[in-house]
DNA sequence: ATGTCGGTGTCGCACCGA
């Protein structure tokens, strides 16, 4: 089962890209976020057509998340963190799919740092952690996929020093990622490739992409019963340079078979 | 500071957020 996430930038102005990735990519579940779609807007009917349910919370301008799947009902199980009955804005959706419990997430973006938009950004990893920290040690794979506006390491950003003061780069936020790996999540793409540069984001300036100035600031995390079953996880840089493209590029996990479950079968 | 996007409304340019 291939699970993926794409920051599509725009879900409307992005529709043919989003479209022909989901015809070459063939991906069995996506976590789609800024989505920048009031609800009503969503695109559903193209995307049933392309073979995927959806289900999405969208939000006049900005943000915005969705799950598609091919694989089967959307069972939802919850959208928006809780703890704070103020926040209104669009950045976590989570539901039961084919077995497997997918959280779809766009975590602020905080800059500029320090301001009201960095303290919402650690307030909202705090919500998140809390939530996530009741999930983790689930007896189903959990899987965490999305935008976490965090750039986890030196290696994952193409100057370091020059982030520095970023808020996707600032020690407090990179705290709070080692304090959601510290609960047991496994960040996919790292766990796989554990010396490699990889980025998944390149700003629309100066020829980022080109010079492949890059950040990984999209994650998937899985829990440990979701690990036990990860096949590869890659990032799939082509649509990146594709034309009227995203500023992200879609990054990927496969999922195999249960194990458990095939020793029962084989077993009868 | 720079630069380049999508989306929105004050509507076909200026703005905001990223």
């Amino acid at each position: 089962m291939k699970i993926a996430t794409y920051n599509v930038n725009g879900v409307n102005g992005r529709l043919p890209v989003l479209l022909r990735w989901l015809d070459v990519a063939q991906p069995d579940i996506v976590c789609l976020q800024e989505l920048k779609a009031p609800q009503d807007k969503f695109p559903e009917k193209a995307i049933r057509e392309r073979g995927y349910e959806s289900i999405w919370h969208g939000q006049s301008r900005w943000n915005g998340v969705a799950i598609l799947s091919r694989v089967g009902t959307i069972h939802e199980t919850r959208r928006g963190l809780p703890g704070d009955p103020d926040d209104v804005q669009s950045r976590y959706i989570e539901a039961a799919v084919n077995g497997v419990l997918i959280a779809g997430l766009y975590a602020p973006n905080g800059n500029p740092r320090p301001g009201p938009k960095f303290d919402f950004k650690l307030r909202w990893f705090d919500r998140l952690l809390a939530h996530l920290d009741g999930l983790v040690g689930m007896d189903a794979p959990v899987v965490i996929a999305g935008d976490f506006n965090i750039i986890p390491s030196d290696r994952d950003v193409y100057v370091p020093d020059r982030w520095r003061d970023d808020a996707l780069f600032a020690p407090e936020v990179r705290e709070a990622y080692s304090r959601l790996l510290g609960q047991g999540w496994i960040d996919a793409l790292r766990h796989e490739h554990p010396g490699e540069t990889i980025y998944t984001f390149w700003k629309y300036l100066r020829y980022a992409f080109e010079r492949d100035a890059g950040l990984r600031i999209d994650h998937i995390l899985l829990n440990p019963v979701a690990a036990s079953r990860l096949v590869t996880a890659q990032v799939d840089k082509a649509p990146r340079s594709w034309p009227k493209t995203s500023d992200h590029t879609p990054v990927w996990i496969e999922l195999g078979d249960d194990k458990r479950k095939r020793r029962k079968r084989s077993a009868k």
